[in-house]
DNA sequence: CTGTTAGCGCGTTCAC
DNA sequence: GTGAACGCGCTAACAG
């Protein structure tokens, strides 16, 4: 059995598709109450539904948002993915979603793609920088918003943690439990603005607060590198009270496996992270994050981009920086 | 500037639409070099991109698949979208994702909307029972597929673990290593057709065994009555070592919490979880899990969608059921 | 090999 | 209030 049509729909309640049309658009108040009962009986018998698709070629209205995800696996992600999710339904909008696996190559297909569905907008965690294709986008008149990420080049609204905000708590927070050297460690910032930008602040902060500092790449292949790394760092500074920054939640949880392989007791060295994760209040004594705010980062990101698809009926958001939320735990407590 | 049509690249080029749409279609090899250079050239240079939606319109491919997540938060929903993702797009088609937060009611929205789009597939990880919504689809020749959760009376292909072969693989390994007293630990069962089956197989494999056994559903709202069960059970069976079977993710995230909240020494009483969790490895001495192949699952589900999509190109997955890799470690060891 | 014609399902003028 | 006619961008017959 066929999917019904608007035809059949208005050949059932002796009416013409017009009316139809009028009833399931924004017109339905001018319709008497007589045609919209049978309209809607018709309708329902025949569980009508207006196809999106045809609605979208006349209009050019295709009501989908494509978000671009680097990573779908990484908890972070999901949270803003989730928030992002909540906020488009809201707006009557559909996701069509879009995981790049950092791969430069899938996020090129997956723009062209979303074009290809004519997406009335676009949030973007990057992996790589698609500038060219963003470009496109831009200059077709379909708004982009930034998550996390930075693009080169893409003039955009980017949403996300204030980083430097962030890690001015981290080193405040550290520093009031007394620990004096800090390693800050970070996955390799090559594709992310964001971990270029905290490393690179991290680096600022803690030499204008005069703090014995230092930082460390996590490279998932090797494994021993880090940890002579980070046993090194402690080395150097036997007489401080060392603590580990790190940048993200995968780097916390590659540090705090480094912290276990090199029986580090949590507290006596620091550990802290940005990024809350389910487990950290699990390994004992906690570990110390900040977290952000995912889901309102989430949501503003497409309040944003309705801002921009419908200027008149949307607000833009105040702010787009969000600061995060200090969780202490034993993990910064000597 | 608005997106380029497929007449405006037809002129260009001084050619038919026709022509042009050949070549952006499965026809290309029917068109001469020489048509197919000039083609190419005026594509190129206006930046034309075929308007899916207008393709859809008239061949009824969306290429388009709708799935539904019960919660997207949770980690085995993300990576079984990984895998889902990921092998939509090996197929060339995109995926409308529709999150529904345990929710019945935003379940039947996001089936009315993906409805609208015409998804050609639907993947879905059932909240409620939207029996009626499901049928409609398969009434109207859309294939599902469901994934980890049956629906009552929607006669569908179920992907997802083999629930009886990971019970009894549990219940041997912590036979094996001396447990003589097994909690069954589960959320409320009531939406999940999985926790009803994980926990009526636990009860009666248990019982086959002559072990001591009991259940323990764990309300997210009354910690302190879960956490006074959990203690009754151990204090019962003082005479006895004792384990905690976890029925997924969030049950073994529960059940942790417990443990150490009553002190427990994980491995003296034993602790088990199906589901692996990035930081089963981190909570010393290890939680001992049965890990879903998850990937595998998401992927299977899409080969299932694309067989029945297109019967003749794409071959039936022999297995729906999977088998989980125990992970053993020092949580199940006295 | 290539162009012509007719819809796909719907929204939108326009008249009535 | 209501209905007839046209076109959105594209593909599928059908010619040539």
């Amino acid at each position: 059995m066929r999917r019904s049509t608007i035809l059949e729909v208005a050949h059932l309640a002796s009416v013409s598709k017009t009316s139809v049309s009028r009833y399931f658009g924004d017109e339905r108040a001018r319709l008497s109450p007589a045609l919209q009962a049978r309209i809607a009986q018709a309708a329902h018998t025949l569980g009508y539904q207006p196809n999106q698709m045809a609605r979208g070629l006349k209009g050019g209205r295709s009501k989908l948002v494509g978000m671009l995800v680097a990573d779908i696996r990484n908890p972070f992600s999901v949270a803003i993915t989730h928030g992002v999710e909540q906020a488009c339904r809201q707006y009557g909008y559909s996701l069509l979603i879009g995981n790049t696996d950092n791969d430069p190559e899938q996020e090129r297909q997956h723009l062209a793609v979303l074009g290809a569905y004519q997406v009335e907008g676009l949030v973007i965690n990057a992996a790589g920088s698609p500038e060219r294709q963003l470009h496109t986008f831009i200059h077709q008149g379909t708004p982009i918003v930034l998550l996390d990420r930075e693009v080169n080049h893409v003039d955009a609204a980017v949403v996300g943690l204030d980083n430097h905000q962030a890690v001015d708590m981290a080193l405040d927070h550290l520093a009031e439990q007394g620990y004096q050297a800090v390693l800050y460690a970070s996955e390799t910032p090559e594709q992310s603005s964001t971990r270029q930008l905290r490393l690179a602040y991290f680096n600022q902060s803690a030499k204008q607060r005069a703090l014995s500092h230092s930082t460390l790449l996590l490279t998932p292949s090797d494994d021993t590198a880090t940890l002579k790394a980070l046993d090194h760092f402690i080395a150097d500074h036997k007489h401080l009270p060392c603590a580990v920054l790190c940048g993200n939640g995968n780097a916390t949880l590659s540090v705090t496996r480094l912290f276990q392989q090199l029986g580090l007791s949590l507290g006596k060295v620091g550990l802290m992270g940005i990024d809350e994760l389910d487990w950290c209040s699990l390994v004992l004594p906690g570990i110390t994050t900040l977290a952000q705010p995912t889901d309102a980062i989430g949501q503003t990101a497409i309040h944003c981009l309705m801002h921009q698809i419908a200027p008149h009926t949307t607000p833009m958001p105040t702010d787009l920086s969000f600061a995060p939320t200090l969780i202490k735990r034993g993990s910064t407590h000597q």
